[in-house]
RNA sequence: GCGUCCUUAGCUCAGAUGGAUAGAGCAACGCCCUUCUAAGGCGUCGGUCACACGUUCGAAUCGUGUAGGGCGUACCA
């Protein structure tokens, strides 16, 4: 709706114009401040001139009414324009907002954490976040391909061996060990060690400088965790499309190496090799390739990243925890002396999270790692709420929120809150003598001004999806399905429906507003509730 | 020090490419079930948008600076 008005606006007036939706309900459902652009040019009051604007819609199809007010251009759409959209968006059903194909290719890696634990809270801000921005833009049409990079190669997977190992031995078989500090640690270890005494046998847990031994409980392990972390996911209804192994990309290395040298990107320094990084922003150049000949962790950022580019897609989005933002100046200036275009590269931040639980710091029982597990918050509130918040957080600002906020079954949960008036519309619905298809063909033209309204309100999805994906804030997806829900509950308590003389038309307008919640829900990745 | 994200109501957070009186939920206090789900609605209270200067017809929004906080600043991942 609002692209095809401030289309037509902007051809009639030869410019981009604003459009703007006034706060101010009385104002109308779209405002344009053109008059004040236009005001220094022409050298008039731009009172004046939105006054002489105005005789240039009579009789508008779009409009029932427009008008100046203090310079502003406000339009009334006409219940013919809102009528038509509304029936186009039953029609559409769960494919309303989808009609636009689009043409751009994206490649969105996101998560990727390390096959050496859980995932944390951390973690699944950002797999929410990026999965409800893959849902959004899937549904407006790009073509969107997810991916897990895999760091299973490099120290930290022989660490995770070693780890399982020493605890093995302190926590199941009671020997006497140290554990140095870099060692990981938590219950998931303990588990891990126990699983490996089955699998393996004592024997394993004999000899720490048995190589063999070591890189059989790497490798094990590591796969168990992917295993653990997949699961994570699937809980919260997170599929990826490819999960991309660091180890097996390793042979390409020295491909991706070629490359940089070609491209004057790498130097030499007492036999260690350095990336020119402070081409892009880096404080200092990084090693890549250790004095032992054996590559840094940069190293396999860059094989990924040469792969990635070399598969050809028109944008690629990375989601990362803000904790590597430092990373994102070596990356772009690798893709660079690679030979590709790094400005195709869009890195997103998600900022750090902290939960309480009954107002205290929340501090997993029983477990001896730092960071609250992704999988007991979930097992604690749910996959629904958890999505909910996340999705309706900007990324860029560190959260705190208290799970007992969650857990609510009341207005003060959006989840709730908007599930209620969807399952409200349904009971309706179910109540009525008439059937669907003769509420459908309602003709929603002579509905009262304030039920035009909700009307119009509900058939912005297809616009807000698209503000929300281009600013890659999913929360205006989120915010506007709480306020769509709250008018719908205010016109729900200020008129009686069954019964009415109007009960076809107002049972039109609320299977509109369903409709609507249903596909933004869902894709939140909550299916929506009929009954409550 | 440098980089980066942030600072909006007592609390947790929204505020569209700068625009018309700054928004919601929680908390507090009132009101509304002889009516379709009161798991709801209506209302009151609450803000020099951290601070200063600047750009502009117009700034919470843009720029510079100051103060405060998070994160990063490895030949670790």
């Amino acid at each position: 709706m609002r692209n095809s008005v401030k289309k037509y606006l902007s051809e009639k007036f030869n410019r981009d114009v604003v459009i703007e939706i006034p706060k101010e309900r009385s104002f109308g459902h779209f405002a344009t401040p053109i008059a004040f652009s236009l005001a220094k040019e022409l050298k008039k009051s731009p009172i004046i001139i939105a006054e002489n604007l105005v005789k240039e819609f009579v009789n508008h199809s779009f409009f029932a009414k427009v008008e100046a007010l203090k310079g502003y251009l406000n339009f009334t759409l006409s219940s013919d324009f809102l009528s038509s959209h509304a029936n186009e968006s039953l029609i559409a059903g769960e494919n309303f907002g989808r009609n636009r194909e689009k043409t751009e290719k994206i490649l969105l890696e996101f998560v990727s954490a390390n096959p050496t634990g859980p995932l944390h809270i951390g973690h699944a801000r950002g797999a929410i976040y990026g999965d409800t921005l893959l849902k959004i833009g899937r549904h407006l049409g790009y073509k969107i391909d997810s991916e897990y990079y895999i760091n299973d190669a490099g120290r930290q997977i022989n660490l995770l061996g070693l780890s399982i190992f020493v605890i093995g031995n302190i926590e199941v078989l009671g020997r006497e060990m140290k554990l140095p500090e870099e060692f990981y640690r938590g219950d998931y270890i303990i588990d891990l060690a126990r699983e490996a005494l089955l699998k393996f046998g004592e024997s394993i847990f004999n000899d720490l400088n048995h190589d063999e031994n070591i890189s059989k409980l790497s490798h094990w392990g590591k796969d168990e965790m992917l295993i653990v972390i997949k699961n994570n996911l699937k809980a919260v209804d997170i599929e990826f499309d490819k999960y991309i192994s660091e180890a097996e990309l390793y042979s390409d290395w020295n491909r991706s190496l070629e490359k940089l040298k070609n491209n004057n990107g790498v130097y030499e320094v007492n036999g260690k090799l350095l990336l020119k990084s402070t081409n892009g922003g880096d404080d200092h150049d990084r090693v890549i390739v250790r004095e032992n000949g054996i590559p840094t962790y940069l190293a396999g950022d860059i094989i990924y990243h040469n792969f990635k580019f070399e598969r050809d897609y028109n944008k690629y989005i990375n989601i990362w925890g803000a904790d590597h933002h430092g990373y994102i100046s070596r990356v772009k200036s690798a893709i660079d002396f690679l030979g590709y275009d790094s400005s195709k590269l869009e890195v997103l931040l998600t900022q750090m999270v902290s939960i309480l639980k009954d107002g205290q710091p929340y501090k997993m029982s029983k477990r001896r790692g730092n960071f609250v597990l992704m999988n007991d918050v979930v097992d604690e509130v749910g996959s629904d709420p958890l999505r909910f918040i996340f999705a309706s957080k900007t990324p860029d600002t560190s959260l705190q929120f208290d799970l007992n906020d969650l857990m609510v079954e009341d207005s003060s949960n959006p989840v709730y809150y908007i599930n209620y008036a969807h399952a409200r519309i349904d009971s309706l619905i179910n109540k009525s003598s008439f059937s669907k298809s003769e509420i459908r063909q309602a003709n929603l033209n002579n509905i009262s001004d304030e039920n035009r309204d909700l009307l119009f309100q509900a058939l912005r999805l297809p616009e807000i999806l698209e503000d929300s994906f281009n600013s890659r804030q999913t929360q205006k997806l989120a915010d506007y399905l709480k306020n769509l829900a709250s008018n719908y509950h205010s016109f729900y308590n200020s008129s009686i429906i069954i019964g009415s003389n109007y009960e076809k038309e107002l049972l039109k307008l609320s299977l509109v507003v369903a409709n609507t919640i249903r596909v933004g829900l869902k894709i939140l990745g909550i299916e929506a509730k009929y009954r409550m």
